[in-house]
DNA sequence: TAGATTGTTAATCGATTAACAATC
DNA sequence: TAGATTGTTAATCGATTAACAATC
């Protein structure tokens, strides 16, 4: 019987959703059918604490005594992520990434549904790339007017993100996944962004290398 | 003149340092030579005190009455990160997404160095891919004595994650970037580990949408 | 020197963990 | 009922912000 939803969700609790969401349906998946806390935590390398205090921003999930039916669980946060909504999504950049992530994504299952790819390269007018026909820019307008798209991935230079962008956010578009290396959120600060710097990612990586190797040898 | 380096320093920091790499690097391209905390605060949406208290993890790279020298502390947010140490690294998967990160990523620009492709699948043998001869499985043992590679790409299904995981592990493999939905810090607790997981992002998407809607209905 | 801005310490804020009463 | 485990409040810990003395 969940409980009243609290309204402001940090964004620590929300990066953890995700998580969550995954490693309950692998258990199902495994035939499991409840957990408690403490279960899920050692699995998760998590706090059972931490566990609780997240799921209770958004109502009780559980049962004393029992812990979490995992089917109810997956369902509940599935709902809170909204992985079912099937938000239409238009990709800008069918270049090597963007046709990856066009072809590669599971759109559906994490609550998108791509509609539409754009390049500006005529000579890519028509190409098919998973199942959807390339479009030209200038078919943009037509396209939105019909379709009302919400979600932008960005696989697109750096300059030409920022020229689009404006556009974007003018003809409707209302979240941005951003592959680009242009700080949305710079501009259009009301806007929901997620980006995914991949070379930010990189180079987290490199430093954790540069940096244990040192451990051992810490002096200086 | 850089101070001590402080020992122990937390990950929220070390998660800003390739934006601040970015913006500084922006800047200097622009022709901008010295900016101030207050100055870089306001570009990036921070404050001031964040910036010169994540900056001072690393020693004094400021000059008090003037701020910050950006070409010198570009050089030293680079040295920090390792951007210039080509790790050598490995690429597993050769499916749409591992091409599109083989073929689209500035490697060199991140601290890496691609040295190397693998598939499983025999068909794509010898297919190249960013100047590289895709390689079976099979040459693996030889080429990694041979090269000694530091870092692995894991573009392939979470069940080969798995499995590959602890070989590559065994055979030096120090950090992964991991593509894959297989947990990887549960089975290798000292294994320096990079998560891209590109589904958790596009659902986090899903749920600012699927929040924000609701955000001016605000009852219930 | 006076002005600016850092490096750094102290205060605040938020997130995580621990504890325990409620309850299945 | 007794045992288990949640939901939730309180305590702790860490990260961010503010303040200011040091210094270029």
């Amino acid at each position: 019987m969940p409980k009243s939803r609290k309204t402001d969700i940090s964004i620590s609790v929300i990066k953890r959703l995700p998580r969550y969401y995954r490693f309950v349906g692998e258990l199902i998946k495994q035939g499991v059918v409840r957990s408690s806390s403490g279960d899920l935590a050692e699995k998760m390398s998590l706090t059972a604490s931490q566990i609780r205090q997240d799921l209770n921003c958004f109502g009780g999930f559980g049962q004393q005594g029992y812990g979490y039916n995992l089917i109810e669980l997956r369902k509940e946060i599935g709902k809170i992520l909204g992985v079912d909504c099937g938000y239409k999504t238009v990709l800008f950049g069918a270049g090597n990434l963007g046709k990856a992530i066009a072809s590669h994504m599971n759109f559906e299952k994490y609550g998108c549904e791509l509609i539409g790819i754009f390049d500006s390269d005529l000579r890519k007018t028509n190409e098919r790339v998973a199942n959807l026909k390339i479009m030209p820019v200038s078919d943009m307008e037509r396209f939105f007017e019909e379709k009302k798209p919400e979600i932008a991935i960005l696989c697109i230079p750096k300059a030409s993100a920022q020229e689009l962008a404006d556009k974007l956010v003018a003809m409707g578009i209302k979240a941005f996944w951003n592959f680009s290396h242009y700080d949305l959120k710079v501009s259009h600060k009301d806007i929901i962004v997620e980006n995914a710097h991949l070379g930010d990612s990189l180079m987290m990586l490199s430093y954790g290398l540069t940096n244990s190797n040192n451990e051992e040898a810490e002096e200086e």
